[in-house]
RNA sequence: GGUCCCAUCGUCUAGCCCGGUCAGGACGCCAGGUUUUCAUCCUGGUAACAGGGGUUCAAAUCCCCUUGGGACUACCA
């Protein structure tokens, strides 16, 4: 990179949620901030009032602080953060919401006398004009276009309009937009930073709306605005934005700015490769963390949808910080990629594994209080050094935190053991019965120091010699009730010595001579 | 319809720029193994250069065409 600092932005629509994808978007250009020393920008997008959601904003700042990528530059919400140099906002629309930096406001709704100014200014040289059409003669216009089987784009009746008409429409308070004058016959050129060449003539592009009549500016103009003002280097995008990067391009040229380099994301896609939607699955980042998907495990899987570290690098899991030694706009695929999940739940599982019982207890403990069968659990199911034990068995098998307690065997004082499922091959009740004695015996003999998931193992097998089956079926069912559950010795250790001995004899009871 | 983008196992991908290793890894799936269930873990297997033309001694790699897919085509972003 040269010596100018880069300086990169995020610039999310708060419409909804934040989508994969944006988060996706967001952490390619968090890591090409950090590769390269330089400031990652959060611009808030909202110039269309009709789409605006709220509490939108908010939800996009905690999710991008969820996945933990943290911005220099843009809106905070003061309820999460405690940053200095902060200053609190006027404006009543986003209550909670504070900024930090030198080149704010990040919020496009209150930088709308700026935009004006420019469209003016574009006006001014020529290079952009009033329209005063309407929408009904706008979809009429492209009707007729439509049936003559031209390309619909607008037709420049505005430009007809004398000097005099257009101050006297102005004057009279007739709504108007302001369009870009698009120069006829040229050929757009530009390097992406993925794409490579790209070339677009002119002719095929429309007088894109600059400013509408409600006084907001359209995309285009905001953000080629603000990127200019915001000092901007690399502009790292989704796909969807290429085909008008040419009319971005053109503005650029009109104001006589120095223009941004360029890097256009594939897109995240559906399995039936279209555009990744919802009603195809979940698409927001929130879904996934509560879904019980961590913040490490989604950063790290999204990261590789699209991009590799290349060099025959066959490494998959990587932190955060691995992600910033490595990141390379060279490794960007230009191919979109389709979102697997399977993969993503096998990734989530290595990061579950790979976690302190601690860590795992810290983020799993709200999932499983919010479960019926925990919330009517006895009070010494619920101790912490109790749930550790448990959290132990769950973490080799667990695949997202929101399974957490799915052997909920554990938090039930009474288990129903089926007499039938006890049965190992073609064993006699009286086979079963003497082999759960002998067990007991075995158990009921341990001291607790031996009481280990290693020493109890042992001892199983030790006791249980040849015939393993014969012994550790029926042990297992009579502890857990469950044909799938955990070993019995992990069973063992986690019931403790007196619960496990109850189950025990539970089970032999059942085959008491009942006649 | 028009413009632009894209194309290696089912999926994520390495290899492509600088032509020459049985086209490598991961997920999934299948089989086997381990502390005879489930899961984990280990081992093995399955499976791809979209098609057709060139250029070349040699093409997944370079060129062209076809096909297929996608995005955009708003006073939405």
């Amino acid at each position: 990179m040269s010596r100018q600092s880069v300086r990169v932005r995020f610039a999310p629509s708060p419409t909804g949620f934040l989508h994969i994808g944006g988060l996706r978007t967001a952490l390619f250009n968090y890591l090409f901030a950090r590769r390269h020393g330089g400031q990652f920008i959060l611009r808030i997008e909202d110039t269309d009032r009709t789409r605006f959601v709220d509490g939108a904003v908010e939800n996009l700042l905690n999710a991008l602080s969820w996945a933990g990528l943290s911005w220099d530059e843009g809106p905070k919400d003061n309820r999460i953060f405690n940053v200095k140099n902060v200053s609190h906002r006027q404006s009543d629309v986003y209550s909670s919401v504070v900024e930090v930096g030198e080149k704010g406001p990040y919020i496009q709704s209150e930088r709308i006398e700026l935009y004006r100014r420019y469209a003016d200014e574009l006006v001014q040289n020529g290079q952009a004009y009033y329209a005063f059409d309407t929408a009904e003669e706008l979809t009429a216009m492209r009707e007729a276009q439509t049936v003559a089987k031209q390309v619909p784009m607008y037709d420049r009746r505005a430009l007809n309009l004398s000097a005099s008409d257009v101050q006297k429409k102005i004057s009279d308070g007739v709504p108007h937009v302001v369009r870009l004058k698009v120069p006829r016959g040229e050929r757009i050129v530009f390097e992406d930073l993925v794409r490579g060449h790209i070339e677009i003539d002119t002719d095929t592009i429309d007088d894109q709306v600059l400013l509408k009549s409600d006084g907001f500016p359209t995309y285009h103009l905001a953000n080629v605005v603000d990127d200019y003002l915001m000092g901007i280097t690399h502009v790292i995008r989704g796909e969807e934005w290429l085909p008008s990067t040419p009319k971005h391009l053109l503005l650029y040229r009109a104001f006589g700015w120095k223009e941004p380099h360029f890097a256009h994301l594939s897109l995240l896609l559906n399995p039936d490769r279209s555009k990744l939607s919802k009603r195809q699955g979940d698409v927001s980042v929130e879904d996934y963390c509560l879904s019980g998907y961590t913040s490490e495990a989604l950063v790290n899987f999204v990261a590789l949808l699209g991009w590799n570290p290349g060099a025959g690098n066959t490494q998959e899991i990587f932190s955060l910080d691995a992600l910033v030694e490595l990141f390379d706009l060279s490794g960007i695929n230009k191919a979109g990629a389709v979102f697997d999940r399977d993969k993503l739940d096998w990734m989530n599982g290595q990061y579950i594994k790979n976690m302190t019982v601690e860590d795992l207890y810290d983020c799993s403990i709200e999932f499983l209080s919010e479960k019926d069968f925990f919330l009517s659990a006895s009070s010494e199911c619920k101790t912490k050094e109790y749930l550790l034990r448990v959290l132990t068995l769950e973490q080799e098998r667990l695949e997202r935190l929101a399974l957490v307690g799915d052997s909920h065997v554990f938090f039930f004082r009474t288990v129903s053991v089926n007499k039938d499922l006890l049965r190992w091959k073609n064993n006699s009740d009286q086979e079963i019965q003497e082999a759960l004695t002998h067990m007991r015996m075995v158990v009921s003999n341990l001291s607790l120091v031996d009481w280990t998931r290693e020493k109890l193992l042992e001892v199983l097998l030790g006791a249980s010699g040849e015939k393993r089956g014969d012994f550790l079926w029926p042990l297992r069912i009579s502890l857990s009730g469950e044909k799938k559950s955990p070993p019995p010795q992990d069973l063992l250790w986690v019931l403790g010595k007196e619960e496990s001995l109850r189950r025990i004899d539970m089970a032999i009871a059942l085959f008491d001579v009942e006649k």
